[in-house]
DNA sequence: CGGGCAATTGAAGCTCGTCAACCTTAGTGG
DNA sequence: CCACTAAGGTTGACGAGCTTCAATTGCCCG
């Protein structure tokens, strides 16, 4: 891991991310002060579970995965950040320590922020306090989603409503690029590979297609019939 | 469901539940001023999924039970919330729509806040923005527990896990009383009552009884190695 | 004592995880 | 240009774990 200072390009990812984006210029500048930039390889462990951890962190690029491990070794997907997205912020509020591992997945690019700086500076301008509330519902609102389906959906049925999640309304005829491995995409979804893989097969006859990552839906109306 | 005012006794309630409980007595006072109460019986529908929402509740007495459904009219409780906790609060910040059902599993009273009146108390009071960013936090931790639970652990283990949760540490021998029908709880563990039924049957080989509501834990040694 | 509901138990079926083998692709070096 | 390798992905076979349905037991409150 590098540590740098922050460039031009990527404080324009920074503001332009979801958090940044609807604050005022001056409550961002505020915070972007003393943000540090962090390089790390694919597979880097970023902190672990239990750890103390008094920053937040923004993906300036490339892919982190968050994740909790069983006594057995096995893990479980948490969530998963691409470019954008502001994570371990939930630390802030549960005593500074990390409640999860956070892995990079490919080569990836971090901007770091204190935390009791941020919290401060939440406490002074609400609009930050607004932003930080947004972004934890968003937070929650994901993992609820993800567990209404896990329990909800078999695997077919969880890799539909992913593939219905990237294809706009309204569109029978749909094309798009998955943003990971397929790898990486099972463990978002709570599957082993391979069961990922037979779901994909399954939905084939559903009118999609798939080849390497691309993901090709020609009957979008079967597809929410799944 | 029957609408009244705040008396005393609700008043306490309120006062000592979590999201109060750090407050400044004047933020509390200040929230509390336009607060009602209604009362619902059990099975009781509080709100559905997409509906507009412009309040958070707190439950005074009794039991909620948030949950999804699936297209096939399959529940998935999302989450369970005894006296004392305070729910609805994220459809504040998304567009003011509830995201999930909730419905009464007791006799239940509830206290209800405006939400709008709220999140312009929270830009005004940072104590009051600190305590919903720690609520929110509380409720994502909770649900990102959930699904780890899920994914990592088997019917018996969750089953485990819970009992260990209500078992103060450093203690063999313990005993405490379900807050709520097994059927409940099966719900929040995300298991079909009679899996839950088998999982108690399993875990009497590592020392624990039940009966009725009671659960007993005669080697916590045990349950910790399942 | 009996009705009704929760809880338990049994049996059957389905979904998914696991293990192993195989295929495909890309990258490497002769 | 082609053989070789490595890694991701796919497929098959099998078993574990949970759901479902049905029947039974246990329990509370009339």
């Amino acid at each position: 891991m590098k540590t740098l200072r922050l460039n031009s390009n990527d404080r324009a990812v920074l503001l332009g991310s979801c958090f940044f984006e609807k604050l005022p210029a001056a409550a961002s500048s505020a915070i972007l002060d003393d943000v540090v930039v962090s390089t790390h390889e694919e597979h880097d462990i970023l902190f672990g579970q239990g750890e103390a951890l008094d920053q937040v962190f923004l993906v300036l690029s490339g892919l982190v995965r968050l994740y909790r491990l069983g006594k057995d070794g096995r893990e479980a997907d948490i969530a998963v950040f691409p470019k954008g997205e502001l994570f371990g912020e939930s630390a802030m509020f549960l005593g500074n320590r990390a409640t999860a591992n956070a892995q990079a997945i490919e080569t990836t690019m971090l901007a770091r922020i204190d935390s009791r700086r941020l919290r401060k500076l939440a406490e002074q301008t609400p609009e930050i306090a607004d932003a930080l509330m947004q972004l934890l519902c968003r937070h929650a609102q994901m993992a609820e989603d993800c567990l209404a389906e896990d329990r909800l959906l078999t695997a077919p049925q969880r890799v539909a409503s992913y593939i219905l999640g990237n294809c706009p309304d309204g569109i029978t005829n749909f094309s798009f690029r998955l943003p990971f491995q397929k790898n990486v995409l099972a463990g978002k979804l709570g599957l082993a590979p391979e069961a990922l893989s037979r779901a994909f097969s399954a939905l084939r006859r559903s009118g999609v297609t798939v080849k390497g990552r691309v993901i090709e839906i020609h009957d979008r109306q079967a597809l929410e019939r799944f």
